[in-house]
RNA sequence: GGCCCGAUGGCAGAGGGGUUAUGCAGCGGCCUGCAAAGCCGUUUACAGCGGUUCGAAUCCGCUUCGGGCCUCCA
């Protein structure tokens, strides 16, 4: 049995699919205007180890990470550098990918971008309008959200709260001040689709209700994202679904993960106080990243510091050393699997991966065993230990770096070292040991040899 | 102003009415030429004040501090 905490109710609840032979799940994808930060990461971590629990748990799993690739930001992004729109978002969608690839994400099935979607907005919009849950005002099209009784049920908010607490000047087309918009038009030198309300660009919720609906249903599992989507964002995209589509939920369980704090705040783009994945990644292994990001609980904030990274990096090495010369034989073990079905508590899986480390360490084979198994589960230890120790940061990274020294050039100077230890030269055989430690390799004698790694 | 969340040992971080979390760092030991890695031992923490209880870090109330949402945000 799956439990995960409900934003819906405020609960941790069991999971009870729709339909036991195709679970369904939707995870708000990113806004493609700049590089992806390590808060950005942590939905994609944190629902990439969820998918992957479903995916065991059940038969079929669809996995549906939209990308927004329309949004005002990318305009004004786009206007700042002189970078044509297209050109900004399809970098940006790459830089992306690449950053998922090192964070060892598995790929959604559906991965849809707003901008193939128009006409399914559209589409939506117009069913919105026509039972009255929407209007018109001069090429904008506004929710009429005093519509919708359940306004507000997500985010435990009420209509009235939301006016009383306005602090933005409200536009005089709105109806209501909460009413939120689902198209507006774009001046000609802005991103347009023609439509029924002229040329226009669609409001941003609209289209994870639209694609949502043509990837997964009118109804389905799991809606998952950061937790500052709760309002507006999927407030908002529950308004429209259930509206439109005439259901009483959109998404049966919505999960959302905390923020990752930088010196106790939030980190975001627009505090400006960020640090992304690439940057990351010429220092750290994706996976030393991804592990950072799993030790915390996925609901609790999670602080940034650099040397929280380092850490991680040590952790995770001291896994590889116990599944070292493994393969993947079998099942996970089932204390790992236990805590992640509880409500995906991967630091409790971690407690337990270490002591399956410890426990192999001692001499049990299968202990190292089940802690292999168990990392297709985890997305972590699924590399071979060999090359987790000889890589350190990602090999397409470190090969640009001066300090970095060939596994060929580290292997003649251990011999020269053997050399050394063999005539009882310990001066030069240490002298050895300390330039390769000073350039980030760690020797480890063993009684049938010396193994190097990168620090 | 409204609404909400959190406070655990040097650090990170689970748990959660009575029993060792775990990792990192530190200290002592085994091993080693010395290291590294590993193993053993070790420092007994739950913001403060009240309350409930045989018993509270765990439940309730208040206080203090920190954070978040109400605007784009993962």
């Amino acid at each position: 049995m799956i439990k995960i905490f409900n934003s819906l109710g405020k609960s941790v609840q069991e999971f009870i699919p729709m339909d036991k032979r195709h679970i369904k799940i939707y995870v708000c994808g990113p806004t493609v205007y700049d590089k992806i930060h390590i808060g950005n990461a942590r939905p994609l971590v944190v629902f990439d180890v969820f998918v992957r629990l479903l995916k065991k748990s059940f038969e079929k799993v669809t996995y549906v990470r939209n990308i927004t690739d329309v949004d005002d930001k990318i305009n004004k992004k786009s206007i700042e550098t002189g970078i044509p729109i297209n050109e900004l978002t399809k970098q940006t969608i790459k830089n992306f990918h690449s950053d998922c690839f090192y964070l060892k994400n598995i790929h959604p099935d559906f991965e849809p971008k707003a901008t193939d979607h128009i006409n399914e907005m559209i589409e939506m919009i117009k069913v919105l309008i026509k039972k009255n849950f929407a209007y018109e005002v001069s090429g904008n099209v506004m929710f009429r959200v005093n519509k919708f009784h359940d306004y507000g049920l997500l985010s435990n908010r009420t209509l009235d709260e939301m006016i009383a607490g306005a602090r933005v000047d409200v536009a005089d087309y709105k109806e209501n001040s909460a009413d939120f918009t689902l198209w507006k038009p774009s001046s000609i030198d802005l991103p347009g689709w023609e439509s029924p309300w002229g040329r226009g660009r669609p409001g941003w919720h609209i289209e994870c209700s639209a694609m949502s609906k043509k990837y997964l249903g009118d109804e389905f599992d799991i809606h998952g994202g950061g937790i500052d989507l709760v309002f507006p964002h999927h407030e908002n995209e529950i308004a429209q679904s259930c509206c439109a589509n005439e259901t009483l939920k959109m998404a049966r369980y919505w999960v959302h993960n905390g923020y990752v704090n930088i010196d106790e705040k939030k980190m975001s783009k627009s505090g400006n106080n960020f640090i992304t994945i690439s940057d990351l990644l010429q220092k750290f292994n994706g996976e030393a990243l991804r592990f950072f990001l799993l030790q915390a609980h996925y609901r609790a904030p999670l602080n940034y510091k650099k040397a929280y990274l380092n850490d991680a990096n040590s952790s995770l090495s001291r896994l590889y050393r116990a599944v070292d010369g493994l393969g993947v034989e079998g099942e996970p073990d089932e204390e790992i699997l236990n805590s992640l079905k509880n409500d995906l508590n991967t630091p409790k899986a971690i407690a337990r991966a270490h002591y399956l480390a410890e426990s192999a360490n001692k001499g049990s084979k299968e202990a190292g065993q089940l802690l292999k198994n168990s990392s297709k589960i985890l997305g972590i230890l699924e590399n071979d230990s060999e090359k987790w120790f000889k890589e350190g940061a990602n090999q397409f990274f470190s090969s640009t770096n001066d300090n970095d020294i060939s596994p060929k050039d580290i292997e003649e100077l251990i011999k020269n070292r053997l050399e050394a230890k063999k005539s009882k030269n310990y001066r030069l055989a240490d002298q050895i040991r300390n330039n390769l430690f000073k350039k980030g390799i760690i020797l480890e004698d063993h009684v049938d040899g010396t193994n190097w790694r990168r620090s």
